[in-house]
DNA sequence: TAGATTGTTAATCGATTAACAATC
DNA sequence: TAGATTGTTAATCGATTAACAATC
């Protein structure tokens, strides 16, 4: 029925939107308009209107969105209207971590299990109470149940650990190795590459490095390091 | 003297380049094409060429880059010929997690304290052996020894956390609390926002549901939930 | 020279924004 | 009606890619 090309980009916005909707509930605005939305996350009214003018019509021109109802609406193309349900591969720090991530609660998202091959971390649950159970069981647990899978492996699991989500029917993943692993079509691996984001920051900070060259308001500690 | 204009995709971009000839060095290759990196990324040849390209000549026409002089340049180019000091701040399951974090070893990147305001915490160190501080002796501890800072507190937090690490002189924050802390100019704040991945995810899985309406190859989770 | 591959220019593509008619 | 704000078109911007001269 409709066509909905959009971006990632776009979709990551969406629920910035989602959520500087809110926070506003609290305050009981009834009305917001594109450019409060766009003024709360620095970006342009345009852009605001266009990202949601792609999915319909849910403002009233000259008078803006109905707070209540633009929420309702975003939740519903998000699919935050559904409960979510999420097993974790990999129960070392980050696994246990991400089990009992408070902001996992709201928004419809549920880590119903973790998985792990190690015996000693099997059979046992996490501090939240979550049940740990062996990696060989997951195409028998999951089947059918399970909507999202994390993956918190060492990265020369990753891929054999996606395969088995793959191989249990789970679409989405959030893979945490440092590593691209492949999907077949249809299914949607999102990688989030600490090593990457660090290595990231590394650069601007070459960069700044680079660019003050004569006068440093804040000298960069890697540089006073090397200089003292 | 250069003028790297460079967007963060080429910054990112470049940090994958990196990992393939580390993966690559084992193997003893000596030259490499950019065509044998893109293929390994699912990149174009012309987009590796132009990325490179942007910081100088680097290889040899006809020939290709020579694997260990194209490695030295990159890690001069994103940094990492530094050791970068890291701090974390908020020692709960995330924030321990990333402290141990493995991959966080190589390249550069040294984890040196973790910060907090619970005082059952502070004093204790990580199961890793980095110490625990309390927040309030960030500035006098980190002025001028840390590069990078680490946001793993609650969203409630995360503002202030931050405005201590810009008052500590720490010009790169990585932030993991699903919020978006402004930074003055010259500071960078990259956010890692789990809560929107997720619902990323989430935003995919639904289109998925509608978009194969008649065919499902494999039915969503979520959908025979509520069809079953 | 013939074959290969770089660095770079020009063309293409996609995403953002400015501007405005439509509408309350 | 006058003022405001949407939905959408056209213009702009930036990033990617195709193509090719330069070079080994």
């Amino acid at each position: 029925m409709t066509k909905p090309r959009v971006s990632e980009l776009t979709a990551s916005r969406l629920s910035l939107y989602l959520r500087f909707l809110n926070q506003l509930e609290d305050g009981e605005t009834a009305m917001v308009s594109s450019r409060a939305m766009a003024d709360s996350m620095g970006a342009t009214s345009a852009q605001v209107r266009r990202d949601l003018a792609s999915f319909g019509e849910f403002g009233v021109r000259g008078v803006g969105y109905e707070v209540k109802q633009l929420r309702a609406e975003l939740e519903r193309i998000l699919g935050l209207d559904q409960t979510l349900h999420v097993v974790i591969i990999g129960a070392g720090n980050l696994g246990h971590a991400l089990a009992d991530y408070p902001g996992f609660g709201g928004g419809g998202l549920k880590v119903v299990a973790l998985f792990d091959v190690d015996p000693d971390k099997v059979g046992n649950e996490t501090r939240g109470g979550i049940p740990i159970y062996h990696l060989d069981d997951l195409e028998s647990l999951a089947a059918g149940k399970v909507d999202v899978g994390i993956v918190s492996v060492p990265a020369e699991a990753a891929q054999g650990v996606v395969d088995c989500l793959v191989a249990a029917g789970i679409r989405a993943v959030l893979n945490f190795a440092p590593v691209r692993p492949r999907v077949p079509q249809g299914f949607r691996c999102k990688s989030v590459d600490l090593t990457l984001e660090l290595e990231s920051l590394s650069f601007f900070l070459s960069l700044q490095e680079l660019t003050e060259g004569d006068d440093p308001p804040l000298a960069g500690a890697a540089a006073e390091r090397s200089a003292g």
